[in-house]
DNA sequence: CCTCGGGTAAACATGT
DNA sequence: GACATGTTTACCCGAG
């Protein structure tokens, strides 16, 4: 992967005051991705408040996403052994398209995953067996999978956290008591965008973008 | 051509 | 202070 031309600082600093004036399109732009729907649930903060723990312990859009995956007939975990070097757990190998691990063997080992972030941590959650996980343990998850990932550039990690907190798709679930090393939260996956997330697996083509 | 999704870098805040 | 985590902004690129 080429080093991101044209990110350099230099260029940033390039609009020290007027980079906000322009930004804030930029906002606009952003705050229109799925809020439309999002005014109702306010992400994270919502998970947060007091109903936090019931809503953790309680599940129960857990069990809508089981139901989830059964309507989808995806394999028992509700995913493909995605990654192509995951061969524990079975082999069973789930109804899902065959072309979201065609193959990529021991190629993803030194290559990229030719799954989105979004994707992988979507996997990496799916995997936990409370479909929730700290980004700690995304990142090992990933790492454990994807090798690819231990000699890739840092950059990885924050991208996970930048998909983590942009990504509508994952919810945030503060640690009420008994946190972990005191940080780190729980991320799930908003079972609302679990449809969307295994529609983007099976479709998943992915012709190396490489860029 | 424009929009959008995805990837990357970086600044910043916060907590341990 | 270092480090991990989380949020936000900005920009680039490719696909549709």
């Amino acid at each position: 992967m080429g080093p991101v031309i044209g990110m350099t600082p230099d260029k940033r600093a390039e609009t020290p005051g007027a980079e906000k004036v322009a930004g804030l399109s930029q906002i606009y732009k952003m705050g229109s991705l799925p809020e439309a729907g999002d005014a109702a649930r306010p992400k994270a903060t919502l998970v947060g408040s007091e109903s936090a723990d019931d809503e953790l312990t309680n599940l129960n859009w857990l069990h809508e996403s089981s139901n989830l995956l059964t309507n989808l007939r995806l394999g028992s975990e509700g995913l493909p052994m995605v990654s192509p070097l995951y061969d524990i757990e079975g082999d069973e190998m789930p109804s899902f398209g065959p072309s979201c691990y065609q193959n990529p063997e021991k190629k993803s080992a030194t290559s990229k995953p030719p799954y989105s972030f979004s994707l992988l941590i979507y996997m990496a959650i799916e995997h936990s067996p409370n479909k929730c996980l700290p980004v700690k343990e995304i990142y090992s998850w990933i790492l454990d999978r994807f090798p690819y990932f231990a000699t890739a550039p840092t950059g990885w990690k924050n991208s996970v956290r930048h998909n983590l907190s942009l990504n509508k798709c994952f919810q945030k679930v503060e640690r009420s008591h008994g946190k972990v090393n005191g940080k780190g939260s729980l991320w799930c996956v908003d079972p609302e965008y679990k449809p969307n997330l295994m529609q983007a697996l099976k479709k998943q083509p992915f012709s190396s973008p490489q860029r």
